[in-house]
DNA sequence: AAGTGGTCTAGACCACTTT
DNA sequence: AAGTGGTCTAGACCACTTC
């Protein structure tokens, strides 16, 4: 058989999306060009938490470039979790809703025994307008709705946490004490199943301080007990901030575990 | 021209290394068996940090296999930190004499400004015998000879970190106060150069606790002043452990900043 | 011009899962 | 058997660095 010819697809040409709308003129790697179009699919809600993409020989169709582009692209996102990878199964979009999800944002661990989910009690809920340093962090303007959440948790009975949460209040509109109260899990999984905010990515800032008083009512420890204090922002697709935590954590049977790489 | 027969040179066998011992018989990819030849030359000092290494096309070549697949063992290396790709000159060893790996290990950084490298006030130098706690964390026995160092660094001027570290005796002949006093830069700088340790991994536990009175007086502190407290054990080479640093910061003007993925 | 890593393609076969 | 991701090869050209 004669052999196919060369072909010059190389990358000085943005890719042709089939019946998409043309890519604006960037001159990246085509696999980066090939990992934001399947990344605004993934913010679209085109594909779901959970569900399975299309295959990469279907996606190598789709944007006609090799089945290698496809797969270094997805590579990509799945290095930043934002993809699953099964073999023989497919690729799947992450969620929250997963036992090795649960302790990717929070690091502290017991210090015997293996980490499990705490339970959460709920201080306050309310609606209110963004302080000034709140709206800085969540990139919104002073005095924009914001929803602000004030819980305890509790780990083996123990109050370990108690931590303040500020919401964009436009992403989160209907966030109420009793959805909360109600939903089973995690946090983050209610915010992508109910609202569609999925955190990708957190910064955070630790530091330690003394408990106040009425924090160390709430943990049920002697007022200028040392605690860590942590401030964490969250971000998603397209490194847009949508949540602030200011937690303060006990860690006399608890520590904040880091992997430095 | 006629065309290259298919070459069916596929995973069950082990690589070939040339005239190097054959590898035993894990049956693991290929390109994770080039990735353990390519750290073995690393650990053993066959390349030395900061120096070029041999190109992918060599590496293929000495491996008798293709560069695709040095590639995917080197790109592996590089997202590990243990080598840095350079595009027209070639792949290095890391080194921990670089701007950039200077605060890897070290996450405190200033609330204001940009982080700058402290100045160290050695307090302590000396051998010992490894208490329990700290030959366990090192893997070694109860009573081997272990170095502790103790010092404060200043940051601006200002007293911010007092830690505590033990190293292996053994690895660590000849280390004295002296040559920590002399050596300029970071000390895992040294422990590389001199010592022929490189650290390339580590996990730290975190907590909050109260300034006693000695470590606050280094400090410049009260007493009971919150400090963050940090245990670090930093791993060499295949996981082994070669340092325990205990660390109390001072989080007034600073904080650790984490980035969770 | 030559050498290096970086991108892209095409095709083969393997390991795993489902039908 | 068919489909998926995983590995491996071979060859082409690009971008960057050095000679």
């Amino acid at each position: 058989m004669s052999s196919a010819p060369p072909n010059p697809n190389h990358n000085t040409t943005a890719v042709s999306g089939g019946s998409a709308a043309a890519v604006s003129p960037t001159f990246s790697p085509l696999y980066q060009q090939i990992k934001a179009l399947i990344t605004k699919s993934l913010q679209s809600g085109e594909w779901k938490p959970g569900e399975l993409i299309p295959s990469e020989v279907e996606l190598a169709n789709r944007f006609k470039v090799s089945q290698g582009t496809v797969r270094k692209a997805i590579d990509e996102l799945a290095a930043e979790n934002l993809v699953m990878r099964k073999q023989g199964k497919g690729t799947f979009v992450a969620t929250h809703h997963e036992e090795r999800a649960q302790f990717r944002f929070l690091r502290l661990m017991p210090d015997e025994g293996v980490p499990h989910p705490g339970v959460s009690q709920f201080i306050e809920v309310k609606r209110m307008r963004a302080p000034a340093d709140v709206a800085r962090l969540l990139d919104l303007k002073s005095g924009d709705a914001v929803i602000f959440i004030k819980r305890v948790q509790h780990f083996d009975g123990v109050p370990t946490i108690v931590e303040e949460l500020w919401l964009p209040g436009l992403a989160f509109k209907g966030l109420t004490a009793e959805r909360l109260e109600e939903y089973k899990g995690p946090m983050y999984g209610l915010f992508e199943s109910e609202f569609g905010t999925r955190m990708i990515r957190a910064t955070e800032k630790i530091r330690a301080v003394c408990a106040a008083e009425g924090d160390a009512a709430l943990l049920k420890v002697a007022a200028n007990t040392p605690l860590l204090a942590s401030e964490r922002v969250s971000f998603t697709y397209g490194d847009k901030p949508v949540e602030l935590r200011r937690g303060l954590y006990l860690t006399e049977r608890h520590h904040y575990h880091n992997e430095l790489n």
